[in-house]
RNA sequence: GCCCUGGUAGUAUAGCCCGGUUAGUAUACGGGCCUGUCGAGCCCGUGACCCGGGUUCAAAUCCCGGCCAGGGCGCCA
């Protein structure tokens, strides 16, 4: 390897010669020194050269920022750069010299626009508060399925590639599949409720969902990821928001746990959420919203301001960021939801954080005469879902599940003001490159 | 998809309303001075009006279209 350190493993007074390698972070030449600042994905430190080095030096002399760069040198004992640990090299080779000015500002004292940091992502993402972002974010996922993991739930893969839409909407993206049209899914639903059918009890998926919608937005992606679960043998759709909530507490607490440095680096204070979460439950939250002067007329779903007051409501009344609104309007939902019996009202719910819609679930309906019979209600044509209807003839379990929204829940817990920070390569209407 | 705002050096911005100067500033970049610098400091220099059309003697500035960007709504995760 290139490097026998990391630099974040370097110690001041290390015994021997040791290898990092990394990026000019800063060049500076005062006195008899030229001071360079190497970072890797790791940490920063100083190489200090002096001009009596000779070919040390004028290797020195012609470091830009951002060369990719590798030292050999001794660790200096006791460091007087505030940056952190220093070293005094015995040798310099640049591996990759950089173009300069670079594209976009990586001093920190300019902030580039978030439209040219993402036509320069990896540059980008070399600033170890964007990185970081990323760094929790797989935290977060490695909570997540650790809990689930330890709860009996298997992952599993459902296609991206489908034939129809789960509820025949117009967001998709179609795709040519040998002369036939194909869609990229919008959600791995109806093949979650399948898997249920088929006997596994408990699983979960982790993978893209992509929407067509040509949303201008700082919470919207055309392409996101959701961590989806559909469990069996549930009683209610209560049962559904326990796993929910334990399972968003459970990444949330490594987060905190194991992602002390880079949440220091954002300045963000992130606390695991108590539990259980508050439940808001329809018609209910009428009157909630009537009482803070928002109308919505009966049978309605919420928009957008009912989303934000209720979140504000809970807070002051609760104290939490989080809660689920449940019993949602069966008009407003798809077909496949379970409606509570005699009622207009949905074992439906969502979890609301920050103010943000970061999932939708439920219980569904199991029992074949039902589902037939919402296809209907709902006005669609029994003949596109046989593929999805048929199976439940033959033995369904009671089931409910949701899809969490991974890069809304890292934005939400890190308080991201575009949800195009919380994915490498975001893809947006205009955006698909690079 | 609708609505609002914007597009000026590599980056980030001022100027635009009220048309006419060498288009200002910061940072980056190049050169110099100084000094163990750590957002160092000081001096000098290079470098820009999104694209197309229109109005006008004259357009960065006014009008129209396009593309792109930021945001609000819708829809959603």
């Amino acid at each position: 390897m290139l490097r026998s350190h990391y630099i974040g493993d370097l110690r001041p007074g290390m015994a021997g010669e040791v290898r990092i390698a990394g990026w000019v972070d800063r060049v500076k030449d005062v006195g008899k020194f030229r001071f360079i600042w190497l970072r890797d994905r790791s940490g920063l430190c100083q190489v200090t050269v002096q001009k009596d080095q000779g070919e040390v030096y004028d290797v020195a002399l012609r470091l830009g920022l951002h060369d990719f760069i590798a030292v050999g040198g001794i660790v200096l004992e006791k460091p007087i750069a505030k940056v952190g640990v220093e070293i005094k090299p015995t040798s310099i080779m640049i591996l990759s010299k950089s173009d300069s000015p670079l594209p976009l500002d990586v001093s920190g004292l300019v902030k580039s626009g978030l439209s040219t940091r993402l036509d320069w992502r990896p540059i980008d993402l070399r600033d170890p508060r964007n990185m970081a972002i990323l760094k929790i974010q797989a935290t977060l996922v490695r909570g997540m399925q650790r809990y689930l993991d330890s709860n009996g739930f298997i992952q599993v893969f459902t296609p991206c590639l489908i034939g129809a839409g789960s509820e025949g909407g117009a967001e998709l993206f179609e795709v040519d599949y040998f002369g036939r049209r194909a869609y990229l899914r919008q959600d791995p639903q109806l093949h979650r409720q399948l898997l249920m059918v088929a006997g596994l009890d408990r699983i979960y998926d982790l993978g893209p969902s992509w929407r067509a919608e040509p949303s201008h937005t700082p919470r919207h992606l055309c392409e996101y990821r959701s961590c989806a679960v559909e469990l069996s043998f549930i009683e209610n759709e209560k049962d559904v928001m326990m796993v929910e909530e334990e399972l968003v507490a459970a990444g949330i607490k490594e987060v905190v746990e194991t992602c002390e440095s880079e949440l220091n680096l954002l300045g963000v204070e992130v606390e695991v959420p108590k539990r259980p979460f508050p439940i808001l439950e329809f018609p209910k939250v009428y009157e909630i919203l009537e009482d803070l002067g928002k109308r919505i007329p009966w049978g309605e779903d919420l928009d957008r301001e009912a989303e934000k007051l209720l979140a504000e409501y809970v807070k002051e009344n609760y104290d939490h960021d989080f809660f689920f609104i449940n019993k949602f309007p069966y008009r407003v939902k798809p077909f496949y939801v379970m409606k509570e019996d005699g009622t207009e009202w949905a074992r439906s719910t969502d979890l609301i954080g920050g103010g943000l819609e970061l999932s939708s679930g439920g219980q569904r309906e199991h029992r074949y005469e039902r589902i037939i019979q919402q296809i209907g209600e709902k006005g669609l044509n029994l003949e596109d879902f046989k593929w999805f209807t048929e199976h439940f003839r033959y033995g369904a379990p009671p089931h409910g599940g949701f899809a969490i929204g991974i890069e809304r829940l890292t934005m939400v817990i890190l308080g991201l003001e575009n949800i195009r920070e919380a994915t490498p390569f975001p893809r947006t209407p205009e955006r698909l490159l690079p």
